[in-house]
Parts: C-alpha cells; sequence; structure tokens
DNA sequence: GCGACAG
DNA sequence: ATCTTGTCGC
C-alpha cells in the first residue's frame, strides 16, 4: 500500500485502510519473553490541532521507568469513534522512532481488535511498527460482556460477533473495569495476562498510567519533546 | 428509525 | 480528550 498522510483522508478512505490492514494483524500467543513494556498515550488541548505523543518505558515486571520518548505533531483528522488510529499513529510513530531501543511489548490507550472491524488504534499501531501490542480501554467501543465480579482480577469475555475479542478486567475492588483486547502479535488471553501484571496501585494499570501523565506533563510545558533515559 | 459511540 | 467543582475516604 502506498504512503498516505492521514489528515485528508475521508471517512470511507480511512475504512479502506483499515480493511486492508486488518489482513496483517497477527493473533497468537505472546511467545517471547518480556523484559522492557511501554505504555502509549496522546494528549491535547481541546479544540487545537496539537497533539502531543508519548512511549513509556518501564522495566518488566517491576514496572519502574527507564525511558521515555515525547514528540509533537499536528494533526487534522477529526475524531470519529472506530477512527482513533487516524488521529493518533503518525504522532505515535514519530515516538517510536525515536526510541533507541525498542520495547519488547506496547500498551496502547485504546482497543485493539475489540473494533467494529477489528482494527482499533492498537492493532494499527502494531501492524505498522510490527511491534506487539495490547489495546487497554476505559470505555468500550462494541461488543457485549457481563460485569465482572467486584473483586481486584475478576474477568469477563467481551463478545463481539460471536468472537471473544478482548476481556473486561476488574484491576481494582469496586472499581469501574477496563477493557483490554489484543493489538497485534498477541491473543486474548496473553494480553490479559500481561495487563494483569501491570496493575499497580491505581485502576488504570501503570503503562497507560505513566504514559498519560507524561504526555500532560509534555502539554503542560513541564518537560521537553525528545527522548529521555531515566536508567 | 433508534441507540451506541475508544480518545 | 480537557475543564471544573464538590464529596468521600484513608
Amino acid at each position: 500500500m502506498e504512503y498516505v498522510n492521514y489528515d485528508n483522508l475521508k471517512v470511507t478512505a480511512a475504512t479502506e485502510i483499515q480493511n486492508n490492514l486488518r489482513e496483517k494483524i497477527l493473533i497468537q500467543p505472546r511467545t517471547c519473553p518480556v523484559n522492557v513494556i511501554a505504555g502509549t498515550d496522546i494528549s491535547f488541548n481541546k479544540f487545537s490541532t496539537t497533539v502531543y505523543a508519548g512511549i513509556i518505558l518501564l522495566r518488566f515486571p517491576e514496572l519502574t521507568p527507564i525511558g521515555y520518548s515525547l514528540v509533537k505533531k499536528e494533526v487534522h483528522f477529526p475524531y470519529v469513534p472506530g477512527y482513533l488510529a487516524f488521529r493518533e499513529v503518525p504522532a505515535l510513530m514519530d515516538a517510536w522512532e525515536q526510541l533507541p531501543l525498542k520495547p519488547d511489548l506496547l500498551v496502547v490507550d485504546g482497543h485493539g481488535i475489540a473494533h467494529p472491524r477489528r482494527m482499533g488504534v492498537a492493532s494499527h499501531f502494531g501492524v505498522l511498527a510490527n511491534a506487539p501490542t495490547i489495546g487497554c480501554a476505559k470505555k468500550v467501543l462494541c461488543g457485549q460482556y457481563e460485569e465482572p465480579a467486584p473483586a481486584q482480577g475478576s474477568h469477563s469475555p467481551l463478545i463481539f460477533k460471536n468472537e471473544a475479542v478482548g476481556a473486561v478486567l476488574r484491576t481494582k475492588n469496586a472499581v469501574k473495569s477496563v477493557f483490554v483486547s489484543p493489538g497485534h502479535q498477541m491473543d486474548v488471553e496473553s494480553a490479559l495476562d500481561i495487563v494483569t501484571q501491570c496493575i499497580g496501585r491505581y485502576r488504570i494499570p501503570e503503562p497507560t498510567r505513566l504514559a498519560h501523565h507524561l504526555v500532560n506533563q509534555f502539554r503542560l510545558g513541564e518537560i521537553n519533546e525528545g527522548y529521555k533515559d531515566l536508567s
């Protein structure tokens, strides 16, 4: 597929890209060891076309930060449910290319295959970066599920069109669940296992939570663009 | 037509 | 997503 800039795409063209990229998604048990895991997120000011993207690297399973990559970019593709990748992936790819070392796996904010066309932002990024990814979202996009039991660690399958596309996970006692789904080079069971191991003290698993904090600091001018080594 | 709708 | 105010609980 030839290079296309997402900024001037119409939704119908974006759908076509998703339908093409979908064939490249690999759903399989994760086999490679995970020593370094990453969290990704985007921050922006309402009504602004500037997005602040970040990828934070954490040692696994300790979850201690070892570095981060920050990039600022202009985006013009609007937010349309089901097309989040067209706003986030370009900036994330820049942040990815800036990393001096690549993580073994990334936890992306948003869904993976738990998507109307099985091409959520985590799958989209995973295919383009050719890296294992997991989608971790705070809200459902599509599919049916039973609410997991109130106890931390409880989970239930997320079903879409008669297929288990992800899992609903209770990360802490009596808090709202999060939605986990494979992005690329991953399956539901592996994704659930990894995210469960990423639970720290808060509702949002550490990779995503720290990435969110990072890009927010970046947007507010508290830290600068570029790669920073923390090890 | 109606309801749902990641960030 | 971001912004804001208020409340609950350790």
